[in-house]
DNA sequence: CCAGCATATACCGATGAACGGCATATCGAA
DNA sequence: TTCGATATGCCGTTCATCGGTATATGCTGG
């Protein structure tokens, strides 16, 4: 799962969402760093729909333009608990390699 | 930065090891879930040492193979600093918005 | 009055990392 | 002698993401 793809289900995590409500979720959440294209949003949501890891919620139609919400199914939070869990794991390993590496100085033996 | 390649750095942020005990190291690391493909491997190991993340720490010849060791540079640890700082707080996001789901049971507001 | 911006969904070509397989080479074990 | 482990390297394919464009409406400013 590449990291897009991961945001968007983190947004849905909080409760049912429409595309663009997606979009600027991700963005607040990530302090602006990631904008999700609509491209890429739009192409998340329907793989991610034929996987089963969100539902479509509902459709309004608001100010005569559509607004369809999506929600995580229960598979979706199965997958994005897993899928956080590993990405702890292995930013705790990293860090804790990278700790040992400022302590013992093995980038440059000196002494 | 994509799995495999953040696997690769946290590999070399152990210290200096060549391909194979990459392959190896992350194999183990991840308790056998992700298998480097030499494919990936190199191409990884090229593009970073082309981005300035890793270095040639040094070349062996054992039994009249080559062994090429890597290093991570000082930029490359940076960079797995933030790159591991990153995945930590986004799965600190996701965890809490799974657990404020949970609890308040979002997805089958049945009650 | 209408040009531009925000909202909102959707399509499409290009990019590039990763995948999977193959080639090459040596050594030890079955 | 064939197979598996070690070890590096190449290459075609796949697929998610990127970036741009299209479509449509309502609001705001010059």
């Amino acid at each position: 799962m590449r990291e897009p793809t991961f945001l968007v289900l983190t947004a849905l995590a909080a409760g049912p969402q429409h595309g663009y409500a997606v979009i600027e979720d991700v963005a607040t959440m990530t302090g602006g760093r990631v904008k999700l294209r609509a491209g890429t949003l739009y192409a998340a949501l329907d793989r991610l729909r034929g996987d089963g890891l969100i539902e479509v919620d509902r459709e309004e139609i608001v100010q005569s333009r559509l607004r369809r919400y999506y929600r995580l199914s229960a598979s979706g939070a199965r997958a994005l608990a897993s899928e956080s869990a590993r990405l702890r794991e292995q930013a705790a390993i990293a860090e804790k390699r990278l700790r040992a590496r400022g302590v013992s100085g093995a980038v440059a033996p000196v002494t």
